[in-house]
DNA sequence: AGGATCTACTGTAGCGGTACAGAAACCGAG
DNA sequence: CTCGGTTTCTGTACCGCTACAGTAGATCCT
């Protein structure tokens, strides 16, 4: 017995990589391990009514011994055709989607939404390689497509792989779903505040709405401003009818840097007016900021509503007048809204027949930032 | 001709499923349109260096045809044996990660990072149905385990699938790599700065850091407020040496809430504590709002130091003494770090040979939460 | 006793691609 | 005219799993 040479001697006769080409472990070797067939082996992880709970003990026992975690997600994709994960299309930039709070709070509620129902959710930035498009790559059931205004390409991919879409806070295409938030009475109960203050001298502070000038509006960029449209629509439906001095304001972005910028060309204005409607919560603390550092006083020289209800609003002083946005329940309808056209596409019973339309409500909520218009 | 039945009357035969069952366009659909075999197909789409241009012409131009969108993605995943995503593993409520900003602007920056690389980010809830567990049945090439405490099952399903993975803020388990934040030196330094400042009463408002008396730590469970751990630390590196007496304040949750009742809590000691060290800003905004309430001055009766250096801190009045950490640096090496991580999996050339562990540093930023202690 | 119905397991036939090793045609050089 | 080297396209062999239709034996009913 001694001189017989270590087994391990003549293991891996070709010494391949260097012991990274272990074979791999699957349902084969643990078939074979338990001398039952592949497919017996499949049911003990995949369907586990379709065996003996004695046998099933036993396959679960050998793959445990050989290292086996369980099929491999990749071809139970492809076998299955479903793939557990919905995609979700993000503006150009991911980074600057996660800063802003309201984006953030959307997806934290889709994703806490989606979990009990073990959908993964996948984030798609809408630019990628050349050799590699998320939108066109990634396999996934369906997606969520948001406020992706500008680049449409990854949302044309999107179209093209005939995958239940969920547009949100834009305008949906084809037969796509939506969500979209009731921007209008919201924006319009907000200017009607102002008026109901004696307010007639307004301005509006929000990112652009119409394409530059001489650009050709193009029909795939129907989503471009949506948001900002919607809520000047409300404004005005409450300010034109009563005849109030409105001024236009519009800022590149919705941050603080450009609102700053903004804010100072508002107050500059030589009728300066005695209120303005921002067109999110962060614009409007800028507002409030610049106005400050002037030595204006809100809501006594200026009054000032935000938009959105963020953390933001409470948080500034005085605290935002607002229109308030439930993003909770926006995220959870979006992603039910989600689960539904992936059901009406595997045509499922209870499924909708067609795509599906919410609108998710908004709310004037009153706080100090706004008063009685200014005598004198 | 005219006799001649229209020639739909004679598509699909034996009329299907109602027209959802439309045979699918495979590869092998435009092989067959074009007269080429199903590799010179796959090759337009894939390599398009395998064959002439003038072919690649006919092909695409055959897919579009047929309304072929491309390769399927399923298979061709299993085919390639990558998946074009890596999974970040998130807390048991995605919803509360969402919520912080620090780990909103985290995620962010990650997937910032990843998007030139093509690679999509999977957002994995640790939970999951009994049918489904996100670690367990999504396809990815690596994951990013963020401050996952407590829930380790999660964690454990990504080990044994022996994925790439790289822990963040949370020490490593196995040969992952990790991304930690450099606590000590930073939280050292907001202590020292407390006592060059003359303050010898100091409190800590921090999340619990410890297990419950009784409960056997678990090996398991090393990640649990492994970063109160690493503050605490760096904090008491500078007070104990100096002798201060030191209060520890725990809160359940880094929460408002949470904050608010522990902010309380300090208040109402008997010898209340001149100077006091939280956990995040969002603990040491609401400490300042809670002295404010009170009467207290802020830095006059009582100093106050964050941690995160988040919006709020600037945003806070006064505004916040804290420690920064570059979450947008955290994000771009996390990434790079993952990316490194698979390539060495998968034994590229220039691939690291071993986990790599990085350290992001931290720094004091003095604002004006902070100043002498009070006389007498 | 003789079907009808279950339960427990197996075999086959894909899912829709890609890798890799040819094979055929082409091309300039010796 | 032959030969090595390209370029261009093809055939085969998987990737690892699941759906579905069976088969065989056990159980039940009348």
């Amino acid at each position: 017995m001694s001189t017989t040479p270590a087994p391990d001697a003549y293991a891996e006769p070709h010494g391949s990589g260097g012991g990274v080409g272990v074979a791999r472990v699957t349902l084969q070797t643990v078939a074979d391990e338990v001398g039952v067939s592949r497919m017996t082996v499949s049911n003990a992880f995949s369907r586990p009514d379709q065996l003996s709970a004695e046998l099933r003990e036993r396959v679960l026992a050998a793959a445990d011994r050989l290292g086996y975690v369980g099929p491999d997600p990749a071809a139970r994709v492809l076998a299955r055709g479903t793939t557990g994960a919905v995609g979700v299309l993000l503006t150009e930039s991911v980074g600057t989607a996660f800063q802003d709070p309201i984006a953030a709070a959307f997806f934290g509620s889709v994703a806490e939404e989606l979990a009990p129902t073990g959908l993964a959710v996948a984030l798609l930035p809408s630019t990628g390689t050349e050799q590699t498009v998320p939108a066109r790559d990634v396999p996934m059931d369906g997606a969520l497509v948001y406020s992706c205004a500008g680049d449409m390409t990854a949302v044309t991919w999107l179209l093209r792989r005939k995958l239940p879409l969920v547009f949100v806070d834009q305008p949906p295409t084809g037969d796509a779903s939506s969500v979209l938030l009731d921007d209008r009475p919201g924006a319009r109960a907000a200017a009607q505040h102002l008026l109901d203050l004696g307010h007639r001298r307004i301005a509006f502070l929000t990112t652009a709405f119409g394409l530059p000038d001489g650009v050709a509006p193009d029909p795939a960029d129907a989503g471009i401003g949506y948001v900002s449209r919607e809520r000047v629509a409300g404004w005005m439906s409450a300010l034109g009818p009563a005849g109030a001095q409105v001024t236009a304001i519009h800022i590149t972005d919705n941050s603080e840097e450009f609102a700053e910028a903004g804010a100072r060309t508002l107050l500059d204005l030589p009728e300066r007016p005695t209120a303005v409607l921002c067109f999110s919560d962060l614009v409007a603390w800028t507002v409030e900021r610049v106005a400050r550092e002037r030595g204006l006083a809100v809501p006594g020289d200026l009054s000032v509503v935000g938009y959105d209800d963020s953390p933001l609003a409470r948080a500034a002083q005085p605290q935002l007048t607002t229109v308030r946005q439930d993003l909770a329940a926006k995220g959870r309808v979006a992603a039910t809204t989600l689960t539904r056209a992936i059901a009406r596409a595997r045509g499922e019973e209870g499924a909708p027949t067609g795509p599906e339309h919410v609108l998710v409500p908004t709310e004037l909520v009153v706080r100090a930032s706004t008063g009685p218009v200014p005598q004198g």
